[in-house]
DNA sequence: TTAATAGTGTCTCTGAGACACTATGTG
DNA sequence: CACATAGTGTCTCAGAGACACTATTAA
């Protein structure tokens, strides 16, 4: 972008601290689907305000970083994961929703195979949570997601956090079927089970495996591996990989 | 949101001043569908920087307004509308896009009939332009989106807008035919050849009439008025109204 | 009558969904 | 063999699209 010899002049004398600005945070909705169900990664709050509660990792946006680049950076100190599917949210910034001052926050979501995840929790410091999701609305109608906690019990989460799931869950919905956001929660081979089995979490509603395989198989973004499951007591089933070219 | 005992106690002490924070905008892509094409509202940047090109009319967020707030002041500033639909659309956060200091801008779109357009420009002050667009790509594919001036010249827009103005017709094109958009740029009252027109023109390509009708009037977002055309030198059509209720 | 656009009817073809069937592994 | 899950074949039905036809106004 050219600037104007009156640019030039002008910036010489601008003073950025003139207006009021309000702190600026990204928030990292880290989705993965462990044990039947979608879980959050939360984190347990170490300062005020709201200290000691569950709540989306996130971190205010440096000077010289770009956005993407915080939330990689947020999600990076929480789990040490980098190179992982992310995709900006939503822009949160009702007055009022930081009892600090004013914060806006840019919300992120990020999708993580359940390997990686585990992976990343191997030597876990408390304090952060693998939280299940329950939603409470179907399709796509959007609102506040519940996140349970340790014993199934429903989380308060700080700030407006639970609404900031609740916008992941309805992206993530809406998605699903034009776009290959289901294989970013698997591992680079899947079986069509597995696959179906993640998005029937997603959606909250079971699928029929018929109309499922044929859909998938038929989408071209699937590609045989050759391969198959090794330890199956059953008749093992086929391992594919999403192929990129779709 | 209750705040604990330790949390009142911690912000009685909490500078807001400590960390180093960007300003924040919000910049409103203002369509309206025009004499057959596509257009966006631009205002001719009074002050550097860029002093001179045109842009976004956009507006500093102010301490105690929403985002969605401050993006209806923004186009109300410009135009005088109020109650327009209106979403937030992406934000942007690239260090240098603005070449003052740190600037986000949280960018939303509106859509807006051209009577109302119209009506708004009527003592139109110089520095506003109602801006053609041309859409270098197809699809979704999203990118970079050229307005055209007065002599159909391309224009050197500041900031990133142009980038912003590819972002609202890239969702446009996409919520197009899974929710009520297109009727936002139409009068209350209008024909089916109208949608369509509002359609091929957000689309970019022609519509086959047949399908297209039987598509609208099957959705059950179309109400009849029971009224007709007035003015045609050939049999008048139907005017349809959008019904709310679907 | 013609010109011009509104609006309809019909055909075909594809794709979704239901559902029952066959295949292939383990114990 | 039984059992469990993988994977296929077939039928029906609804909707998309192509396209030609009829309808209704003004001049």
């Amino acid at each position: 972008m050219t600037l104007s010899a009156e640019d030039r002049r002008f910036l010489s004398d601008y003073d950025p601290g003139a207006f009021e600005r309000p702190s600026v945070t990204v928030d990292v909705v880290c989705l993965t689907a462990v044990e039947g169900s979608l879980r959050a990664l939360l984190v347990k709050r170490a300062a005020p305000p709201h200290k000691g509660r569950w709540a989306l990792p996130g971190t205010f946006v440096q000077p010289t970083e770009g956005l993407d680049e915080a939330a990689a950076r947020a999600l990076a100190d929480k789990t040490g994961l980098s190179g992982v599917f992310s995709e900006q949210l939503y822009t949160f910034g009702a007055p009022g929703r930081d009892p600090r001052t004013r914060v806006i926050s840019v919300a992120y979501y990020a999708l993580v195979s359940a390997e990686q995840m585990l992976a990343a929790s191997a030597g876990a410091p408390a304090g952060r949570l693998l939280a299940p999701l329950e939603v409470p609305w179907s399709g796509a109608a959007g609102g506040p997601v519940v996140a349970l906690g340790l014993r199934g019990k429903p989380l308060n989460l700080a700030f407006d956090h639970a609404l900031i799931l609740g916008a992941a869950v309805a992206r993530l919905r809406g998605k699903l079927d034009y776009s290959p956001v289901g294989f970013q929660l698997l591992p680079e081979r899947f079986s069509l089970m597995d696959l179906q089995r993640v998005h029937e979490m997603i959606l909250g509603e079971p699928l029929k495996k018929g109309a499922f395989r044929k859909q998938m198989l038929t989408s071209g973004r699937l590609e045989d591996t050759g391969q198959r499951e090794s330890d199956a007591s059953h008749r093992p089933a086929k391992l594919f990989r999403f192929a990129p070219g779709a």
